[in-house]
RNA sequence: GCCUGGGUAGUUCAGUGGUAGAACGCUUCCAUGGUAAGGAAGAGGUCGAGGGUCCAAUUCCCUCCCCAGGCUCCA
């Protein structure tokens, strides 16, 4: 139910069949190796399939060799996979020692399903296995493929972390070696576009020990391309008739308390701490805040929509496991935003919205991403605050403006809604394709009565406005990291610290550099020269390595015709150029924000 | 927090029960070069932290910290 579109993709993949039979045949190899080890379950994945087992002992990385060796032996067997229909006395008597499985028989009952089962091989054979399962798989285990143990991982039963903990392997596989190989070489490559690795080499970031974990120490590379998406956010924002707020990083407990979040968001907020005899906390969300600003003073229906906008920094506590890299730490800074409206332009304000995140995300080069409708989850409903009526008129809402938008493929995320209201959410890849949430658009009636917000309307009512909370780039750390991964540390000109590089190729052609790069400053393009006793092609490459778009290079030709050699980090050269020409260029692509660099 | 694997120079990594090595980077010197690494010398390490076993621990054992991949959770 919960993300049925990710899981149709998955059963709609024409390897299901194989991916699923691979499983039961590890799952087989597993138990015929490691003896006590219990099936418990493993449904094909994106690339692959997991298969969870119940064992005492242990199951490592190195034990991948003979189970696959295993695996191999039972796929040479050549033994058939049958489907047939089972009773459930049958079945309680075959799993009588397993207790997941009689769990899940437990269910297909209560619910009045007919359970099927799945046999390979025959009990007289060398292998043999029967496993309750609701088929899709090839004829005969000769037909599975060309597979790979990946990792192994533990794994709640039920993804309840209050139950017990599983053995899970993770398993890739494809219908040929060629593309099993082709899909572990796309796997290397990804991990050279980890943006941790990319801000090492660049020297973006870093986290520090002594400092803390996920809290991340921005370098002056790092901390200038985030401060222009920052800018860009922010200036953006403002042009769209958003108002500039500030608000402190620090808030009394009282005022969280009053908001919810101590009832609903406990979990992630850090302890307080006392100054003097009131009890403080660090701010999870910027929003009370906002909501203090707009409650000010009264306001008129004639001050509606009011919309703020701060690069607010909240703090949240995170377990240390979940940390990871820039896409999840415990300080990050929202682009933050909250508008206050009447209920008759709550619709246009949040096409407005949508409409400002894909302007935003569309200009730094995005436009593969994932639309999700976050909804509450109707079995959880302590989690969330106020009525069905309003909620379900809210989810309603937000569905319209998918629907008007045209993102008739998005998904629906049961459970993934705010304590306070539903969202829209908007995701992109990283490098190695896993999903990460950067805008987020939320709908919200129960803050606005909680504070008491109110306006006063044309006829002199006292109404309470409906309130939108919206953060585009969604995190400034989260957004760098993607970002990171996106352009793989190639960056639009206009967010480069360094736009040109001028390499003069010998110490007498320093002198024309330097007018070059006063030329180029007054443009206000960001220009070095490297005047290090290196050779041209070391400066080259080391240009090339920080990924600097432009580089200039400088040597008698240049000097006789007043030009310079224009060098693209995407390699290509471009021979001599007029100096004009090349700065007009390059002023030109700065500008515009464009993507490309000529 | 839980499961599995890790932590050796600024970085990437090799290595050993007798306190360490390479490459790149850095500093200095020599070379002045035409589109991805010119040469030489030098500096740089409490081998993640603490404890234990041992004549001797970076190496073996324990605890903790941190990192990676998962689970759960999330911007």
């Amino acid at each position: 139910m919960k993300k049925q579109k990710v899981i149709d993709k998955i059963k709609d993949n024409p390897l299901y069949p194989l991916r699923h039979s691979t499983e039961h045949v590890m799952h087989m190899a597993v138990e015929s190796l490691f003896p006590g080890a219990k099936k418990v379950m493993g449904p094909p994945i994106e690339n692959g399939f997991y298969g969870d087992f119940d064992y005492e002992g242990k199951i490592t990385e190195e034990d991948f060799p003979k189970i696959e060796e295993r695996m191999r032996d039972i796929v040479e067997a050549n033994l058939p996979i049958l489907m047939r229909d089972a009773g459930f006395k049958e079945l309680k008597e075959i799993f009588k020692d397993n207790p997941f499985k009689l769990e899940m028989i437990g269910e297909i009952e209560k619910d009045g399903g007919n359970p099927t089962v799945c046999e390979i091989g025959n009990k007289e054979g060398r292998y043999y296995d029967i496993d309750l399962c609701a088929g899709n798989h090839t004829g005969r285990t000769s037909s599975i493929g060309a597979f790979k143990l990946l990792s192994v991982a533990g794994a709640y039963w039920h993804g309840d972390e209050k139950n017990k903990m599983l053995t899970r392997i993770y398993a890739t596989v494809f219908e040929t070696q060629e593309e099993l190989d082709e899909y572990l070489e796309m796997i290397e490559k990804a991990k050279e576009r980890d943006h941790r690795n990319i801000a090492k080499e660049m020297e973006l970031f870093f986290m520090d020990d002594e400092v803390g974990q996920g809290l991340p120490l921005w370098m002056p590379n790092g901390a200038f391309v985030r401060h222009k998406a920052m800018e860009f956010a922010f200036n953006t924002y403002l042009e769209r008739g958003y108002l500039p707020v500030t608000t402190p990083h620090i808030a009394s407990e009282a005022l969280w308390s009053h908001s919810g979040h101590l009832d609903f968001y406990k979990d992630a907020m850090y302890n307080s701490f006392g100054i003097e005899d009131e009890q403080y906390r660090l701010k999870p969300m910027n929003c009370p805040m906002h909501i203090k600003i707009y409650n000010h003073r009264p306001r008129s229906y004639k001050e509606l929509p009011f919309r703020t906008a701060e690069m607010g920094t909240v703090y949240r506590y995170e377990k240390s496991g979940v940390l990871q890299g820039l896409t999840r730490v415990r300080g990050f800074t929202q682009d933050d935003g909250h508008i206050m409206c009447t209920e008759e332009q709550l619709h246009d304000e949040l096409m407005e919205a949508m409409d400002l995140t894909m302007f935003v995300l569309k200009t730094f080069g995005f436009d593969d991403f994932e639309v999700n409708l976050s909804v509450r989850d109707p079995e959880n409903k302590e989690k969330y605050i106020g009525g069905d009526k309003d909620w379900d008129k809210a989810e309603e809402g937000l569905k319209l403006v998918l629907k008007n938008f045209g993102f008739e493929d998005y998904i629906t995320d049961v459970g993934g809604a705010v304590f306070y209201g539903p969202k829209i959410d908007i995701k992109v890849s990283d490098a190695i394709g896993r999903k990460w949430q950067l805008s987020t658009i939320q709908v919200d009636f129960n803050l606005p009565s909680k504070f008491n917000m109110t306006y006063i309307d044309n006829s002199g009512d006292q109404k309470t406005p409906f309130m939108i909370h919206r953060a585009l780039l969604g995190s400034l750390e989260r957004f760098m990291g993607v970002y990171i991964e996106h352009t793989n540390g190639a960056f639009p000109v206009w967010m480069c610290p360094l736009q040109v590089q001028i390499i003069p190729i010998g110490d007498k052609h320093i002198e024309y550099a330097q007018k070059v790069s006063e030329k180029l400053k007054e443009k206000n393009i960001r220009v070095k020269i490297d005047d290090r006793s290196e050779t041209m092609q070391a400066k080259i490459r080391d240009a090339q390595m920080q990924k600097i778009p432009y580089m200039f290079i400088i040597g008698d030709k240049e000097i006789e015709n007043n030009g310079v050699s224009v060098r693209l980090r995407t390699e290509e050269n471009l021979g001599l150029k007029p100096l004009d020409e090349v700065i007009e260029k390059i002023e030109k692509m700065y500008l515009t924000k464009s993507l490309n660099l000529w």
